[in-house]
DNA sequence: GGATAATCGAGACGGTACGTCGCGTCTTCAT
DNA sequence: ATGAAGACGCGACGTACCGTCTCGATTATCC
């Protein structure tokens, strides 16, 4: 459960007057804006729908949510946990290589960047007051918790010889996650599969020209057909 | 001149019928939409407010930009255009070493970035319809024609032997502009001059360990296979 | 109270749900009305104008008119009942003979059509849409009903003998109150008390020549239904 | 043709430099209008729609005619003395009686108001400036002319003696036209012949209570055959 | 068990901005 | 000189949401 949106109730309220609080209202408003975000996009989601289609008062909403993107953030976040939940029982538990996991990790990322949510999930932390506590969790739930699962695999790539130790790791995930995120918003190239793979290569490669003599049948496209080409 | 908002006249007006369209005005209007971005931010540049700023009315307004987002991004490239067109002749011409120059470019990407009007260029671009003409535009004039920039001073830089010529530059150029784009809109690190060394120098290096030894092991394509070859 | 702009709610709301309906604010855009039709005439009661003289806003308004022309017959039918109860008090109750009292009547329409808010209603009511609930309510309210109480006051007359009783009085009703609104719209003849008389007296000296002879020939149309109706 | 449109130009100019005005013109704009009023009514005949129909530029329209209203009466006035000329070539000449003449003409004029077109009329009426020498010669085409020629057959009744020649016409002729406005404005009665009849023989009897004894068998119904049984 | 109190539905309300229509004026080119 | 084309400032239109408010109804705990 997100605990950032007015929920912090940990302590069990001793006595609790009056009404309590309906339960089935967090999941009857997240669930309206849930579908209006699909069917709408992000601002199509405004207050007055939401209460309008989880059969609630304006008001009611507004208790619980300060504003619109407040409750945008909060159903995507809300949504998204639910799908990991079921996910991660059949996840891959452990992978050969740190390396190898890590390019599964990504494509699951491009797989959802790309889909409609993707587009949503970007348009909504560009569009809300970067220096919010939600918009932080937002971010974080998205996006940075990924980079920070990577940096685990890169660490253990690190420990495993796969990849250099003194490396600055906090530049190399950025280089790694903020390509995707660069073609989601400028939309100049696709984001697929053959690009993590590109992403990755192109990092091991590294730029520096080769100290022994020249360069030669080196393929220019991919790295792929590169080291194809040289395996031949 | 931009002239993606209603103005791609192509053939020239063999007649030019009417009152002819006053010129002054898109000025007017364009600067009260750069004043009203600067003091309010995206959201405070409306239709109304911009109207009234320029002392124009509303349909007028209307009749040559068909939305807020239009009249937005329209100042912000216009602006911008006036700016480079003077920054141009104060250039450096050409650099030392081409990565030299990359560097000097990038620092200025990053101050542009990290001011004011980055982020508003960053909100605007999230939040606008992106598959617009003008929206295109806006994202090639801000980013991608930086980037455009960047890919000629790579290519200068692999003629002139300081990277290897056999890289897919695509991909290492989104793994430069985008980790600028990434940091700005998470916001988890700072965005500054170090962090662009880090990036041209990350990418120099290269991830793979021994880098003096051979080589050969670990392909360069992708990290899966290499990870499979290892275990083989 | 006028029941007809979506006041009419006969049952009387049993719950009556939701923040209670401001009881002044109706006060508020009428006078609002009131004061613009008196100093700019009936196109100057904008919906704009009122809710901004109103310190209401527009979207209000339009929850409780549909328009400007409902708002300006509210406004003026709202206004003339508040006179009318006045001067109800003070009603010469009965007057000597019943004719004498229509021609009081009529005086007191004639003044009323002759002054400003006269031509206003004139104006209102050809400009509103003639099929309207609103719209035949404000017909009825500023003119047929005072041709109902001609109607009443002939119908006394001819019991008390002073007029004939088959005379078709829907027609005779019709050349009174007519003739007030055919000189108020033409203005091709001072509509004043001369006109009253003159009105009155026309119609009962009658056209016919030698009204001391026979007169056997010539009929009212209704008038023979009527008289035959009574000899059966 | 009506001289009160801008149109005096009686004396031919004597030079006439620059290009001659194109005499089409003032066809194409008051057929715009005049397919505009049929089709939308008196609140759809605006100068932009009408300069658009015409294929004619806006300031054209308006150098001719000030304001919308007054491109509306030019057009209906204009549209009926085209019908008017037509018909008069089939007039009946003459009537054995005046009264009967007096009869068919309002039947007439009952037929005109109670077309779509009458019912624009007196919208047009009531809305436009009652002081334009434009709309006093638009209440005099369509309507006060029509009381004039009732005036000149209720003089040829009287020295006919078919009426009382002491009579003021004037009132007798309000309560002849009057009514026929009046119904068309309130729709609380109909409109049509037994109306004409009716009102002619409300007329001719006159209200006052029969000196003699009780009416008896009183002859039936219309001054029509009142007229004609004199006749006979 | 009756007072007390938090919640919730409903929806009225003052506002801001939207995007559109029509007005009447003006400026320019072509005839 | 006329006329078409159309740009322009302006005012008003009617609508969508905003975020706040005030009700009555509901549902619990506490005295």
């Amino acid at each position: 459960m997100n605990p950032l949106v007015k929920d912090a109730v940990e302590a069990p309220p001793p006595a609790a007057r009056g009404r309590p609080r309906n339960l089935q209202l967090r999941h009857a408003v997240l669930d309206a804006a849930r579908e209006l975000l699909a069917q709408l996009g992000p601002s199509g989601v405004t207050m007055e729908a939401v209460a309008a289609r989880a059969g609630v008062g304006k008001p009611t909403v507004y208790r619980w949510w300060p504003n619109r993107h407040a409750v945008t953030m909060d159903a995507l976040m809300a949504s998204s946990e639910q799908e990991s939940q079921k996910k991660r029982k059949k996840a891959p538990a452990a992978s050969a290589s740190p390396l190898r996991a890590l390019s599964l990790q990504l494509n699951m990322v491009v797989r959802t960047l790309s889909s409609h949510m993707g587009r949503n999930v970007t348009t909504i932390i560009a569009a809300a007051d970067p220096d919010t506590e939600l918009s932080k969790a937002f971010r974080n739930h998205f996006i940075l918790s990924r980079r920070d699962e990577g940096r685990v695999l890169l660490q253990q790539a690190a420990e495993a010889g796969e990849i250099r130790a003194d490396a600055d790791l906090e530049i190399v995930l950025d280089q790694i996650y903020g390509p995707l995120f660069f073609r989601l918003l400028m939309g100049h190239a696709p984001l697929d599969e053959g690009f993590v793979e590109g992403l990755i290569g192109s990092l091991l490669a590294g730029l520096r020209t080769d100290p022994e003599k020249k360069r030669k049948a080196v393929a220019p496209t991919a790295a792929v057909r590169a080291s194809r080409s040289k395996a031949a």
